[in-house]
This record gives structure tokens, C-alpha cells and sequence, in this order.
DNA sequence: GAGTAAGTATATCGCTTCGATATAACGGCC
DNA sequence: GGCCGTTATATCGAAGCGATATACTTACTC
């Protein structure tokens, strides 16, 4: 599941680990409210398997501090302190920047593509990506999503009509059931959708300077 | 999490694992669709804390059922005695039955109360149990659940106004916004219920078997 | 200008949960 | 008699989470 949000957001870009877990929180919201303590592993795991690469980036700006405050300049030093820390809020302390390799591209399509979309993250997740798919590939996806969603519905009904549910039980229920029928609805709009643009769709391809 | 679903149960009569696991998810459905390998771990947990007491059950006469207070409804006998010559013996092999303390009934007041209900399974699961809570304890659940989805309202609708989004993942993150909105405007309604009938509310105690 | 709170960045630990799998006993079926 | 499906308990490895540790920088306050 993180391996999707992970390889989507580098299939963009390099990307070190922070910045990865802000993008995912900014940009996925609850859809990948992500962890250190899952993120950090994940990426060691992605990197095992040869589908990203790192590298070490210290914090290099092009000027560089005086090697030893020697002598009695300490004005001097507080000048370039003070000017540093005005213009350079860019290189910080020492990150791991990680590039997607084709392997991880080839993972990527593959975890898109494969498995059934179980719970409701992964399949946002992969909605979230759907424009790295084939229209063929997305329309799979929406309808694949939708049978489930059908299945579980009618679970969520039969559920909410047991007798032996209390009030609280039963509006549970109930209202899971209304959220799986709004989904599915969702659902038609975006496969309409599909299908009516299957040539306009999405010429989101843009050149990364 | 699955604490709260385990002992909840066993509020209501004792049961053995398998039978746990069947009404979870027959019950709560998607809330409580646990594993064995979530569930046997989790019972053992709780054994261990004293919060529930297991007796191994060697295979009984087939004359008793003990399992099953749920429905005083003769024809419901009837139609398990019949199912039972064709397919299900109901007595198998050995059981362990599992049934609450006193120390269980307060480690599931605790859990009722404590934590913020972060995300909708365990809040979900709370509000499928809240007959065992008090009124004013039942409101302030639903009053912080409210409160958190406000928060995250705000979350989901600043990320669907970002700009670098595309279709797909908009589509998403709008949905996702409309979702939170629409569970709002159903503990609203739950809230205005408690309100208005504070003491009519669910006279739900059952005298057992 | 010193102290400190907050932000950036990487990493690990223990715990819970999941999915897969093993094992075992029994009934129904051909 | 052999095999499959159901009931039942149990364990394993992997994944994810929350908490926590560490370290460096930047920003705010007195």
C-alpha cells in the first residue's frame, strides 16, 4: 500500500523521505496519513528490491564555512552567520534523496494493476495515480472496484436489517450501507465518465525541468 | 481496537473464538471483518490481562446448544434443528468458551470512554456498543468524533483545492471531503437524538437465557 | 545575544493486525 | 473408503502505527 504512494509520488521526481511523508499528507490526506516508523522501512524495502535508489546529499551550499575560528575574527564569522541565515533556508543537514529505478517502474505498473482493491485506501491511492494507467487499465480498475463495492453493499444491507441490533448498532449499520451505495454511485459517475472521453482523457504529461 | 469488539460480545454471553469471529463479521460487517490471526492473539492478550476467563469445552452431548441466547423464537430453533440433522451438528471438537470478568467489564467502560475515536472502524465499533455507555458519556463520544471530523474537513477540503492536482486524484480528495461532510450531518443528527429523548433513551438491558 | 521553542530530517522499537498456512475432528457424498 | 467442506484453534512473517531518540537549523522571545 505505501509502496504505491511511495513509487506514484517518485515516478515525479526525487524525493527525500520528509518531503515524501509531507506530500503524502498534504496531497493524499487521509489516504496516506503515513508514518515514520512505515515510511522509513518501506523505503529500505523498495530500495532491497532495487525499485529506488538513494543518495547521501550533505549539506553542501557552495560556500563554504571557514575551516576554524582561529583568531579574534569572531565579527567576521557573525557576519557570515548572519548572512547564511538569511539567504540560504534551503540546504539543511544531511538527507537521503530517492530516484525511482525502471524496475520500480515496472513495480509501480504492476501494483497498480494487480490484486483487488480491498480496502477503501488502496483503491483511493490508486485512483489518486490513475493517470499513469491505459484508459483500458482505469476502466478495469473503476469496474473491478465497483463489483466489490456491490458485494459489500449487500452485506451492509442484510447486516442493518438483523433484528437483535439496538438503535446504535443498527444506525451504524445503516449508514455504512448509505456510504457504500454513495460510493458506487461515485463510481458511475467516473466509469461514465471513462467512457464518454476515452481519446480527450487527460494529456497530463508535462516536461519536469 | 479488537479488544473493544471481543469484550463487547462477551457482554452479552459467553463465546468461543470461531463463534466471535462469525458475529463480527456478520454483525459489524466491514467495522470488525477480523482475522484469526488478529482474533487468537487477541483473546489470549486479553486472557492474560484478566479480563477475560476461558473454559476448554470437550465435545458435549448433542443434545445442548449452548452457544446461542439470541433469539427466543421457536421457529429460529426449529429451523437450526433441521439444518442440523442435514449439515451441522453444531457439537464438534473441543471449544474454549470464553466469558468476561469483572476486570473485563472495566477495561471495556475504560476503552469506551478513553482515546479520541481517530479513525471510523474504532469509532464506529464504539458507537455500535454505546448502549453500555451512560447518556452524558454516549454524547461526548459523538460531540469529539464531530469535532475530529470538522478538523479533518478543513484538511480534505484545502487539499482538494490544490492546484497540481489532476483529475483523478481531485476526484478523490473531493470525494473524500464530501464523505467527512456527510458522516457530520449524521452525528448531527445522532447528537440531536440524544438530546431529545435523554431519558426515553434505550432501555436496552435483556434478561438472559 | 542567550535561551528555547519549533521545524526539518533520519531512524528504531514494541505492539497490533493481517493474510496465509498448519492441524485436527467430524459429516456428507460418491 | 477416500475426499471435500465446515467448524475450530493456533502460529508465522510481513506491514503499519505511535512513540521515541537524535541531530541540526531557523525563528521567537526576553
Amino acid at each position: 500500500m505505501l509502496d504505491i504512494a511511495i513509487l506514484g509520488l517518485l515516478e515525479e521526481g526525487e524525493l527525500h523521505g520528509y518531503e515524501i511523508r509531507r506530500r503524502l499528507r498534504a496531497q493524499l490526506g487521509i489516504l496516506a496519513n503515513v508514518s515514520f516508523g512505515s515510511l522509513y522501512p518501506a523505503l529500505n524495502r523498495l530500495k532491497n528490491a532495487g525499485a529506488i535508489e538513494a543518495t547521501e546529499v550533505r549539506s553542501s551550499p557552495p560556500r563554504e564555512r571557514p575551516p576554524a575560528p582561529l583568531t579574534g575574527s569572531i565579527s567576521g564569522e557573525r557576519a557570515v552567520f548572519k548572512a547564511r541565515r538569511r539567504s540560504l533556508p534551503k540546504e539543511r543537514r544531511s538527507r537521503k534523496v530517492y530516484r525511482i529505478t525502471d524496475e520500480g517502474r515496472r513495480l509501480f505498473t504492476e501494483l497498480m494493476q494487480g490484486g483487488d482493491s480491498e480496502d477503501s485506501r488502496t483503491f483511493g491511492l490508486r485512483l489518486a495515480f490513475a493517470r499513469h494507467l491505459t484508459p483500458s487499465a482505469r476502466l478495469g480498475l473503476l469496474e473491478r472496484r465497483r463489483a466489490r463495492l456491490v458485494e459489500r453493499l449487500n452485506d451492509a444491507r442484510s447486516a442493518a436489517r438483523d433484528d437483535s441490533l439496538d438503535t446504535y448498532a443498527r444506525s451504524v449499520m445503516e449508514h455504512n450501507a448509505d456510504e457504500v451505495e454513495h460510493d458506487i454511485s461515485w463510481l458511475d459517475q467516473l466509469i461514465a465518465n471513462e467512457r464518454l472521453v476515452p481519446a480527450t482523457a487527460t494529456p497530463t504529461r508535462h516536461d519536469d525541468g
